[in-house]
DNA sequence: TGGCGATGGTCAACCGGTTGACCATCGCCA
DNA sequence: TGGCGATGGTCAACCGGTTGACCATCGCCA
């Protein structure tokens, strides 16, 4: 315990050689014969010696760390993105220092003075997703930033938004393609990604000749159930329904079975999210599903603050379940005591 | 952007003394004239100085850096911890890296290494729960070391875990209080945090007179009704129940009212957690419940590493909701609502 | 045999702070 | 008037790497 770390000196030492050589052969820089490289090496292996990050980073004027700045670590998706963005760091050896930004200016404007006294290499801004613009911090930091899920307000900077009309076309294809005619859409009324979602879905539907009219509510299993009662009052004759969200999809699921509709024989049914909220695990095989493939959004971002220009795919996918997808095999026991307890 | 950042041998020049003395005045130690002061600190003001942090930890060989090793950042009552610590960690200047290990030994030796290079100040590791000893890492790390949320196999580490016996206790005692004496209590059979939970709830009933035989099943919503099933079935005669879990509470919820008897009236329901899993946001109010307090428990072991031998309460708190509370009015339509959405 | 490029290495400055040793000056007291 | 402690400051080494300039030696070719 603490006992005086081996330096980069103790290895030139005991390799007889001079320091700079041993930092050049460590580096892969500079020249230096087999015979040399070995004794260096044996040296490194025989003195566990690790390189002092601190010094490196101080010495090279990079500090290897990449500061993120999210609005709120504790929602599920822009936790996923962080996710993302945390693996593909990590993978180019970048530490990442997390700030939870919690919507208060003040804590932001902190933040971004600590990273930039940390002379972090980068900054990521993780939003709450598409509504409203983010206020960029760009020209408060003298580094590269890129913003994920949500857009900065300076339309200089680069911005990673997920594609939620490409969602929502995903969701009309996918019901097209099962011979579908008769579909409802089940939205949300107030934020811009469910606009979007319900764009893509209407847009690529009315192409197809099927006229959607949406109804929006909330993001509620509640409001779900009243939707669904709403349309079967009204006379509607829908064979699938696209809603803006998973939670809206579960309530319309039990709406549909109140009304003694079959899923998916007489009723298609489609969300968005691909999560449910029961125990921390995802659980997957009952509701089809749109993925916004959020990791792979915060994975772009991260890849576009290490190596600009690399291309990555972020689309969003679909996730089939057992209420589109037709001929299946009757539940067993355990996915039906699954399913119950999603629904209670 | 990027304009050669301003050291402190800029300030030195501008206010006309030695570098030595500007660091001396800013850390406030050693002794300067208060004229001297005044043209530092101005010229701090002017040039905009800020220190560099990187060439900062390194003179002082200390990072002013903080491992978090966390077994799974996405599960909720982890990144409960998670938060307090965060919460303390910066408020005493200390940024964090936060390693998320996902349970593969290989990722969490690779952290580890990580943050033995960096030379953080300490590492605070978040286990998943008192399910199990947590292998020691204390010995590979040459810094100080806690354990939030999970118990080190190395007892000489020093380890933070909730007070879940507390916990039943205090159900226990809020009923007794209540005036309730036919109590049931359903808990789940697989947890040492669950088991403890039932033996403070159960003990404290027995010194009270009162005997309770305890049922065991999951974490679930679908036990929780079929527990108090079996319960009715049995011809048991209850006047309140005390649930491992919120999950549960609320399948027993909908159990009670599925056989006619009236919450709180008939039956007082108390839970543990405090969250719905329902959007984001926690919601109060409804279900009385036991809140672990895990965000204290992560802020008692930041302190722990900041000033050892600091007093930090973490006690779970009783949180009174409408399923004990008696005598209040009837539930307005909002919160009917929200409660509909809740059990869907 | 002289010149030149390649090979294998060393030297010293530098990154931007921190810290202990040291020094000059001043006022006060004996 | 000599000595001493307090005051206000400077000097230089140090933290542990990195990097460009430079140098000696060697083999090869003209």
């Amino acid at each position: 315990m603490a006992r005086k770390a081996t330096t980069l000196a103790d290895v030139a030492a005991a390799a007889g050689v001079s320091v700079s050589l041993v930092s050049k052969v460590l580096n892969n820089t500079g020249r230096a014969s087999e015979e040399t490289r070995r004794r260096i090496h044996d040296a490194v292996e025989r003195l566990d010696f690790r390189p002092n990050a601190l010094a490196k980073s101080f010495a090279r004027g990079r500090s290897e760390l990449v500061g993120i700045i999210i609005e709120d670590a504790s929602e599920i998706f822009s936790s996923m993105v962080l996710r993302g963005a945390e693996r593909r760091l990590a993978a180019a050896g970048l530490a990442t220092l997390v700030c939870d930004a919690a919507e208060s200016d003040q804590r932001r404007s902190q933040f971004v003075r600590a990273l930039e006294a940390r002379h972090v290499d980068a900054v990521l801004v993780i939003g709450s997703g598409p509504s409203g613009l983010y206020p960029s911090v760009s020209d408060r930091l003298s580094c590269p930033v890129a913003y994920a899920f949500c857009e900065s307000d300076d339309p200089a900077d680069v911005s990673f938004l997920p594609d939620d009309h490409g969602a929502g076309r995903l969701a009309a294809e996918h019901l097209l393609s099962l011979g579908r005619t008769r579909i409802a859409h089940i939205g949300e009324g107030s934020e811009r990604g469910a606009e979007l979602r319900t764009r893509g879905f209407v847009e690529t539907l009315a192409a197809a000749g099927h006229p959607v009219e949406p109804i929006f509510g909330d993001w509620s299993k509640a409001w779900g159930l009243q939707a669904v009662n709403r349309l079967i009052e009204a006379g509607t004759d829908v064979d699938a329904i696209f809603c803006a969200n998973d939670f809206i999809a579960y309530g319309a699921y039990v709406g549909l079975r109140a009304h003694g509709l079959r899923i998916p024989e007489d009723v298609a049914l489609v969300g968005h999210d691909h999560f449910s909220m029961d125990p921390p695990q995802r659980r997957s095989g009952f509701l089809t599903t749109i993925d916004p493939n959020l990791p792979a959004l915060g994975d772009a971002a991260a890849r576009h603050l290490i190596a600009p220009g690399t291309a990555a795919d972020f689309a969003p996918k679909l996730v089939v379940g057992r209420t589109t997808a037709g001929g299946q095999a009757a539940p067993d026991l355990a996915t039906l005591l699954e399913f119950i307890d999603q629904l209670l």
